[in-house]
RNA sequence: UGGGGUGUAGCCAAGCGGUAAGGCAGUGGGUUUUGAUCCCACCAUGCGCAGGUUCGAUCCCUGCCACCCCAGCCA
């Protein structure tokens, strides 16, 4: 039952089963609000729930925290729905909304009342601003505070009934406006909002806020470990009061830990929603975002974001996670799995002068170390194309190119000498002429050639058009956000170029693919059989061709 | 400045009184018809800084310093 996998949580869960203080089965909880699309961040937290869950042979809630109609919808419900369930994990029967609990919610809150710990409070919302105090002067009380019980009751009793105005009334909790914890001095428990909520229609004009609601429910739903991020820290005083004052006989901790960072990406949901509207990606599923749709239409597969976030740890610490990591976790998922294919993108023809057929096979493995992943035909002929970056005219021995004069091994096929470039006006090549070594063919080879380089290569007879989608980073520093973000926005984030692909691999569906010294990829979503579009998830390591 | 947190290599992260795990990145080498994969080796006399306690401190104590979070009727 105990996992491999430590952290000061998973202790903490280890300790609290074998001191009894829960019974040995654990429960925990994601709960995002609805208000937006998952992204890597939230995969940390999920793995996490879901994960200790599982190690420990708990179980696992997915609540939705809709407590604020004004930012929620059902496209939001869906949409996380479906990405938790592709990064592979199944809440089973324990799908909950806050929401659910509001008749519940709303009698907590007359008990409070009853109990002289929350009052109604008129003041708008900039007089209580103004009365808060700030992080080195105490608050003052509101001249309602010492409302009696009957008096609040009927005004919050009045608000639930739809006959006070948005922003006229709030009830707020009554506890300490001298605190040094500002979340303790009085804080709004209930607000009026007059809008449709996407669940209970116009059941509802008030709504409670969420450090009355997240407690309750996990209280609610037996959450034994309610694990929640650093910036939540200040908020347990207020949790662990709620439930200290309302008559609910479970209290769950709240245990939190540092909200992850990927460099030169960002997960601020306000930045992400204002890079689609302004234009600069292209939605949610943008394959450059870090948001879950953004990582699978990029082709990376769920298993490698599990890998990533089991990788990058739990603790307290701010941190700042390198893409290196996380390209790591997408090559080391995909690099058993993957067959192999040739593509060249932007490609330059080849003439091989003594050779006049068009139409001769070879076969080539799909894979260089996993047979089961088959064999697949490639054509060799007269009309080829290679890449136009591995041919330079001349080149150091270490640069791997194919020179005038030269030699190169075409992968799986045979070696060809270059004996003449055609230039165009600028002198750059615009087609190469080559002769083949007859016996040096892939698999029997006799010629005692030993060319330095591989180059992978396509005939025409076996080319697709196809185009190429590249990415880089979204922006270019590091961390993201702290000025203009048009300044920090990487021009070259998304680059599409055309060339070409064997044919079997718009045929086949193969999901993803390797491009042999070019990197993986994926079809994109917008491929059609006519027009195919790849995406390279990420190139191979090292990189520099 | 009040309160709450955090400081171990370039980035993560174990260790919690007995002399610094591991991963990523990097470097060197081997294998290789992908500059891929795979394999091997190297990579902190040092644990924010300064004192103190102790035979012995990254772990305990004191004092500093740095960084993050909090003043929504958002979550």
């Amino acid at each position: 039952m105990s996992s491999s996998v430590s952290d000061f949580i998973r202790n903490r869960i280890r300790d609290d089963i074998e001191n009894e203080i829960v019974d040995g089965s654990i429960v925990t909880r994601f709960p995002p609000e609805p208000n937006g699309y998952l992204h890597i961040g939230h995969a940390k937290s999920i793995c996490l729930n879901f994960g200790v869950a599982e190690e420990f042979g708990g179980q696992t809630y997915l609540r939705f925290d809709d407590t604020n109609p004004l930012k929620e919808s059902a496209e939001f419900v869906e949409s996380i729905q479906r990405d938790v369930r592709w990064l592979g994990f199944d809440w089973g029967d324990r799908l909950t909304f806050a929401s659910d609990y509001f008749d519940q919610l709303y009698g907590f809150a007359e008990q409070l009342i009853e109990k002289g710990r929350a009052y109604v409070c008129d003041l708008s919302a900039d007089e209580i601003r103004a009365t808060r105090g700030t992080l080195t002067e105490p608050g003052s009380n509101s001249p309602y505070r010492d409302r009696t019980v009957t008096e609040n009751l009927n005004l919050f009793r009045r608000m639930r009934a739809g006959e006070f105005d948005e922003g006229s009334r709030v009830l707020r909790a009554k506890i300490d406006m001298e605190s040094p914890n500002i979340h303790l001095r009085d804080p709004v428990l209930y607000r009026i909002v007059h809008a449709e909520h996407h669940r209970t229609g116009e059941k509802w004009c008030i709504y409670p806020m969420y450090d009355f609601t997240h407690c309750i429910c996990d209280a609610l739903e037996g959450i034994t470990h309610s694990l929640c991020t650093l910036e939540f820290e200040d908020n347990r005083p207020l949790y662990d009061w709620v439930l200290d004052n309302v008559s609910i006989n479970f209290h769950p901790p709240q245990i939190e830990f540092s909200r992850l960072g990927l460099e030169f990406n960002v997960m601020s949901k306000r930045i992400l929603t204002s890079l689609i509207s302004d234009g600069h990606v292209e939605g949610w599923d943008d394959p450059r975002l870090p948001t879950i749709s953004g990582l699978r239409r990029r082709g990376v597969p769920p298993e490698a974001i599990r890998d990533f976030c089991g990788r990058v740890g739990v603790t307290k610490q701010a941190n700042l996670i390198e893409t290196s990591l996380l390209d790591f976790c997408v090559r080391s998922a995909l690099e058993d799995t993957s067959p192999r294919a040739m593509a060249v993108i932007d490609p330059l023809p080849v003439t091989v002068i003594n050779f006049e057929r068009d139409d001769v096979t070879l076969e080539a493995p799909n894979h260089p170390k996993v047979p089961e992943l088959g064999t697949r035909e490639l054509t060799f002929g007269r009309n080829l194309f290679i890449e136009r970056s591995d041919f330079r005219e001349s080149a150091s021995k270490k640069q791997r190119k194919l020179t005038l004069n030269g030699l190169a091994r075409l992968r799986y096929g045979f070696i060809v000498e270059c004996v003449d470039v055609v230039t165009d006006d600028q002198g750059s090549a615009i087609e190469l002429k080559v002769r083949y070594v007859p016996e040096s063919q892939s698999g029997q080879d006799t010629s005692g050639l030993k060319p330095r380089s591989t180059l992978h290569w396509i005939s025409a007879a076996n080319a697709v058009p196809a185009k190429f989608r590249l990415f880089e980073h979204l922006f270019n520093v590091r961390e993201p956000g702290g000025g203009d973000l048009g300044d920090e926005l990487n021009p070259t984030s998304k680059i599409e170029k055309d060339g070409l692909v064997e044919r079997v691999v718009i045929d086949d569906v193969w999901e993803r693919c390797q491009f042999e010294r070019n990197g993986y990829f994926v079809k994109d979503s917008d491929s059609t059989p006519a027009e195919p579009v790849f995406n390279r998830i990420v190139p191979l390591s090292s990189g520099v061709r």
